[in-house]
DNA sequence: GCTTATTCATGACGATCATCATATAACTTG
DNA sequence: CAAGTTATATGATGATCGTCATGAATAAGC
């Protein structure tokens, strides 16, 4: 069957949409072609009329992710002028964002992946971690320019790391300790 | 044909130590069985004479890889009486360590993929984690215990997050950026 | 309204996967 | 030295994987 050129857009745009909540959620290689196209509701077969390979729409699905990321880092800026770098770090470190990496952040729910991932990939990682750090980087309060970059990319380890660690464990007190000693530390540490 | 008792027990120690090396470099996912066999000069036959699954043998090797990180770690302590702390985090934090997964930690280099795995590897992990963490309390400098004890947890995810994201991105400048960052924001929040 | 182009479904390809059954050979025990 | 045990090799299992060839059906272009 065929379908209108504006509904055969829809269709790779929801694509790749369930490719980036299942990826994250399972990683690139616990995913195959035919899951996410029976996630879109379609069968595998018409998968290489939208993309070349496997890797490609992972590359896309990846920097659709990461510029939800960017899009939801600026709207919380946006509603809170006065101090948005606290709010940031407590909503990426949230117990919410933790437990739901499928709608999360690309960085910590597929960040060892991407590292043995093509360059393409690669690539895509790079892009979106430097708009996270350049919003990060402007929502520091004080300090010179050169300061408040490095501290924004500490920052971001911080709670990449962080949220990692805390989901790769099996003991929520843990977990929870991990979230909270991060919190604490980048609250101090954009203050002093 | 057959082994001696002892050699088969060299030969399981030679099968964990390879998975524990394939796992870092490649994942959970990106090994096959037959492909650790072959590391250990074996076919692939005789795995499930040592190991009960492929998901045993991970957390064997995870197991095997966050003890020798923990003993890594011990050793630096011991060689580095007066200050161990900033030789723990200037060692993870080298383009040694960033640059050579597959005899690294094993939280930068499998954290996301433990973080999907079973609950036997997220308990390994979790095990890992906390003597190393241990470790990083106790060579912390001055504070009360609960502060060195929080501020160890949160220096370890600036490591592993810096690690993960040096790696996951193509740009070798933006990599050594991430590391550099997060030795001096630790450095200085050690000795605040 | 007819032709062409294109979207998606069906189905199959070869490769690879974890797992296991069986065979062989040699260590271990008596 | 004989009998039993067991470590490893060979080979097959069914499942799943990414990829592609083909066909049907309909939108788009004339």
């Amino acid at each position: 069957m065929r379908v209108s050129r504006e509904q055969a857009a829809q269709t790779r745009d929801r694509i790749v949409e369930v490719a980036s909540a299942l990826f994250r959620a399972k990683g690139f290689g616990g995913v195959g072609v035919a899951d996410i196209m029976k996630g879109a509701e379609l069968t595998h077969g018409g998968f290489y009329g939208h993309f070349g390979s496997k890797d490609d729409l992972a590359v896309e699905a990846s920097r659709r992710a990461l510029a939800a990321s960017v899009a939801r880092w600026q709207r919380i800026v946006a509603e809170t002028r006065d101090k948005p770098y606290p709010a940031l770090i407590e909503n990426y470190l949230s117990a919410r964002h933790c437990g739901d990496p499928a709608s999360g952040c690309a960085l910590s729910a597929l960040g060892t992946d991407a590292a043995r991932g093509s360059a393409g990939l690669r690539g895509a990682f790079a892009e979106g971690l430097q708009r996270l750090v350049d919003i990060l980087t402007e929502a520091l309060p004080g300090f010179s320019k050169p300061a408040r970059r490095r501290k924004a990319v500490a920052a971001m380890a911080t709670m990449v790391g962080a949220v990692t660690l805390a989901r790769a464990v099996d003991d929520p007190v843990l977990s929870e300790e991990i979230l909270e000693a991060a919190r604490q530390e980048l609250r101090t540490a954009a203050y002093r």
